[in-house]
DNA sequence: AAACTAGTCAACCGCTAGTCA
DNA sequence: GTGACTAGCGGTTGACTAGTT
């Protein structure tokens, strides 16, 4: 077998994190070209990348069909059961769980369930019991002893921490913020053309005529994700999912909302789970709304309507998502003017999530 | 406030295997 | 059969961050 010439042998070649003007370039000639030819693609595509390293950004993360943020508690148990059947067959993992690349599997396996099952006593190697018939804690990290049984709160601590990872650089952490902070409240289109249009740095504004392509998952606050792909649509806010109570009958077993019955944009039963994505329906209308901020609540029904036909692309989104920042730092009390187009607006949402 | 530590995850590395001329 | 190329895999690294001292 001959090895594939090394892409350190070849000069000039950029290394590191993707910019999002080196994804939109990526996506853009494998829209117009499709898949392959990944030796010659970086050339094509006027990259200064190895074809390598672009096979893998569209793999593990600009396929449209990927899947980002937070692991369900569902997925979490599907990993576990394929590692107990595959073992690190990442791969054939990932096969079991549509839309979660090896790459995120493997890295979520290391840096939580590992962890967990180390916890609960459990091998991770061999889904057996840790030294059965001695103390368990011994072989525990002492700080671990402090709790030995993974809790919801052991959960929930380890989503917090995870929501407030930040980076002004990747494109990728930057779409997931958003998703955190807003995905339950917009369409999740809106999310994929930010990224196609090439993020939040990029510097010129742009109508969005692409039919791509990324779909981003929605990192919900109270503890779920899932995601879906999305073709990109008008409207770029989700109305009516948010703070309108839905039809018992609408949803399943599982309060999933029937996607056939659905008015919703969403197209993913998941995402229109109203526990997961309407702060204001769990547990009716006891919820203290105060640390939540629904775009409905700044918005009549007239308002809505306009900003849905006046946001037609990202730039217009990304300004009006600015203004409801601004809003949000005043408890909408303050009438905030509506924040004009500027270079800086971008850095200023990014500066409100960090 | 600064230095240090630990966690996270995107990206890379080295390798194997499959395909095709 | 051979070599060039591509796809894919699993392990590892390093940048970045939050938390702790």
């Amino acid at each position: 077998m001959v090895r594939t010439p090394c892409c350190k042998a070849e000069l000039g070649l950029k290394k590191g994190a993707w910019t999002p003007e080196e994804d939109q370039k990526l996506l853009s000639y494998l829209n117009r070209h499709g898949e392959g030819g990944w030796r010659t693609l970086p050339e094509k595509a006027g990259l200064k990348r190895c074809g390598k390293s672009c096979r893998l950004r569209w793999a593990n993360y600009l396929r449209p069909d990927i899947k980002r943020g937070e692991f369900t508690e569902d997925e979490e148990c599907s990993i576990i059961s394929l590692h107990a059947l595959h073992g690190n067959k990442w791969s054939a993992i990932a096969r079991g769980l549509p839309g979660r690349t090896d790459n995120e599997i493997k890295n979520y396996w290391n840096t939580h369930i590992k962890k967990r099952l180390i916890q609960k006593g459990i091998d991770p190697v061999t889904h057996k019991g840790l030294n059965s018939g001695t103390d368990k804690s011994e072989n525990l990290p002492e700080k671990q002893n402090v709790n030995q049984t993974t809790t919801d709160d052991d959960l929930d601590n380890d989503k917090a921490k995870k929501n407030n990872k930040n980076s002004g650089l990747s494109s990728a952490r930057f779409l997931n913020r958003v998703a955190n902070r807003f995905g339950k409240r917009i369409n999740q289109s809106v999310l994929s053309e930010i990224i196609a249009s090439g993020g939040p740095l990029a510097t010129t504004s742009h109508t969005t005529t692409t039919t791509t392509t990324t779909s981003v998952s929605v990192d919900s606050e109270s503890d779920k994700s899932t995601s879906s792909s999305f073709a990109p649509t008008s409207n770029l806010l989700c109305h009516g999912t948010v703070a309108t109570t839905p039809d018992s009958s609408n949803f399943d077993v599982d309060g999933n909302l029937n996607p056939t019955s659905s008015s919703s944009t969403f197209s993913d039963a998941s995402v229109n789970n109203p526990l997961m994505y309407c702060d204001n329906y769990v547990g009716n209308n006891n919820v203290d709304d105060e640390d939540t901020i629904e775009f409905s609540t700044f918005l009549n029904d007239e308002d809505f309507m306009m900003l849905e036909e006046s946001c037609v692309d990202n730039t217009a989104f990304m300004k009006e998502l600015t203004r409801f920042l601004h809003e949000d730092e005043n408890h909408g009390v303050v009438d905030v003017p509506p924040v004009y187009e500027r270079q800086d607006i971008f850095d200023e949402i990014d500066n409100y999530f960090g």
